[in-house]
RNA sequence: GGGGAGAUACCGAAGCGGUCAAACGGGGCAGACUGUAAAUCUGUUGGCUACGCCUUCGGAGGUUCGAAUCCUCCUCUCCCCA
């Protein structure tokens, strides 16, 4: 027997709740609904920015309704206008097919597909497009919404000065039918997305109706995730925070987490993680009695790192941060065995020195610049000046200082570290 | 088509013949404080074989002992009038 949990009510303590079709709620307690949620496959791997919409699929099946993930194979080919200010290129059917089908994996780590009888699906529109005709859609599904209505979307009427092209401007037509084609076909009776979305997940909601269907459908919109300094989230100075390890290293990803400012952890908690309430205030209290514990931060970077990767991501990440962050000095690096620090260094950039150049006995800052490590001398010299520059632990205070075989991690690595937080491997072979 | 304004380093913006590698602000980076947080304060922000040298102020020429600054032409941007 399904346990079911009330879905609104906890979005509403989770922060995750901007808006929502009236009678939502009513209509998710009469018993297990189906829920959908579309994803634009606009690049081959997700990134974080889509985590909190991906959470509000899986916290949907949690509270035992069935979870639709849509992948947008024919919609991806028009661009959604919502929250752009210019039109975009198109991506070509290739890319798209590949984008579809990397997703879709990713996508295959949250959500259960076994559990019946509320086990997750993915679908395609690819699929219920490729065969359509303008003529059926223009006669199916354009004569349903007027031009009228489809103007006064904001995401239409924020490009009215700059320009949109009436394939974009379509764009609310296709999504509308998704709903429709899902209502009809898997008895899909609800949209949620992000609050970019609320005017596709309407015009949804509306074609249905106009389409005399006797059973309302419903949607709710979740706040667009955002940091408390104003900067965007799931970016850093080195660009966005991916879901592929080939993208974005479980180390990062881990450490994108760890580093987020308290208020915002106290946030992302919420968001991204499925501990419950009671766990959540009781880590908040806890974070508060001793705050350089971290907790918060650590709470959530394991719980999202080991849903993303793995379990055995977080020991490495948690292992490598602690050693590069942790009050481990020269004798912890030195005592690793070779297999583990290169464990421990994974994602972090690494360098290569030939040894030749090692043996010639240079000052610290010649190495270095010949690795590649820095952009200039100049910049090696600023940094060491600034007393920003370590290597192995050891802080650098002399641009003239001379390496030996006796600072060679393992005989072959250097541990460089730029700051308190960049670390770079550099490789002498 | 006519008239005007402008193009400066990552961005914005001063400078209008030497003292300009170029004020100031933002951003970036680092340091201090701390907790791999936030706020704050400080330093730094073209390159090099470095008390000196080289390359930079839209592009190409020119004037001058000397130009980001003056002149000529070109390219682009913006504004106003038709």
């Amino acid at each position: 027997m399904l346990k079911m949990t009330d879905y609104i009510e906890e979005l509403k303590w989770r922060g995750m709740l901007q808006d929502m079709i009236p009678g939502t709620d009513d209509f998710l307690k009469s018993g297990m609904q189906t829920g959908y949620i579309g994803f634009d496959p606009t690049s081959d791997s997700l990134h974080v920015g889509s985590l909190a919409t991906i959470m509000l699929l899986k916290i949907f099946q949690k509270a035992g309704h069935k979870p639709i993930a849509l992948l947008g194979g024919a919609t991806g080919m028009i661009g959604d206008p919502s929250g752009k200010n210019t039109e975009r290129n198109l991506l070509n059917e290739e890319t798209i097919r590949h984008n579809v089908s990397a997703i879709k994996k990713q996508l295959e780590k949250f959500l259960d597909f076994g559990a019946a009888p509320n086990a997750a699906e993915i679908v395609n529109n690819y699929d219920w497009y490729k065969n359509m005709d303008m003529l059926h859609f223009l006669r199916d599904v354009g004569k349903h919404l007027t031009v009228n209505y489809m103007m006064a979307k904001d995401s239409v009427k924020k490009r009215l000065e700059a320009g949109i092209s009436f394939t974009e401007f379509s764009y609310q037509l296709l999504q509308a039918y998704d709903f429709y084609w899902l209502y009809t076909h898997k008895n899909c009776r609800m949209q949620m997305g992000g609050s970019d979305q609320w005017g596709n997940i309407t015009s949804g909601t509306e074609l249905i109706r106009r389409k005399g269907e006797n059973k309302p459908a419903f949607g709710i919109v979740c706040p667009l995730v955002t940091k408390a300094d104003g900067t965007k989230f799931g970016k850093t100075e080195t660009g966005n925070i991916w879901l592929d390890a080939r993208l974005t290293s479980p180390y990062k990803f881990y450490q994108f987490w760890i580093n987020a400012s308290d208020e915002d952890a106290t946030k992302y908690i919420r968001v991204f993680t499925l501990k419950t309430r009671e766990e959540i205030e009781t880590l908040e209290k806890e974070h508060q009695a001793a705050p350089h514990l971290r907790l918060l931060q650590k709470a959530l970077a394991e719980e999202v790192t080991t849903r993303v990767h793995s379990a055995e991501a977080v020991r490495n990440a948690r292992e490598a941060s602690a050693i590069l962050f942790g009050r481990a000095t020269q004798e912890a690096l030195g005592s690793l065995s070779e297999q583990m620090l290169l464990e421990v260094m994974e994602g972090v950039p690494q360098f290569n020195l030939a040894k030749s150049m090692f043996e010639q006995k240079l000052p610290v800052i010649d190495l270095l610049s010949e690795a590649g490590v820095f952009a200039s001398k100049g910049e090696i010299r600023r940094l060491i000046k600034e007393g920003g520059l370590s290597i192995n632990k050891e802080k650098i205070s002399l641009a003239e200082t001379h390496l030996t075989d006796q600072h060679l991690l393992q005989g072959r690595y250097l541990l460089v570290q730029r700051g308190k937080k960049n670390y770079y491997l550099v490789v002498v072979e």
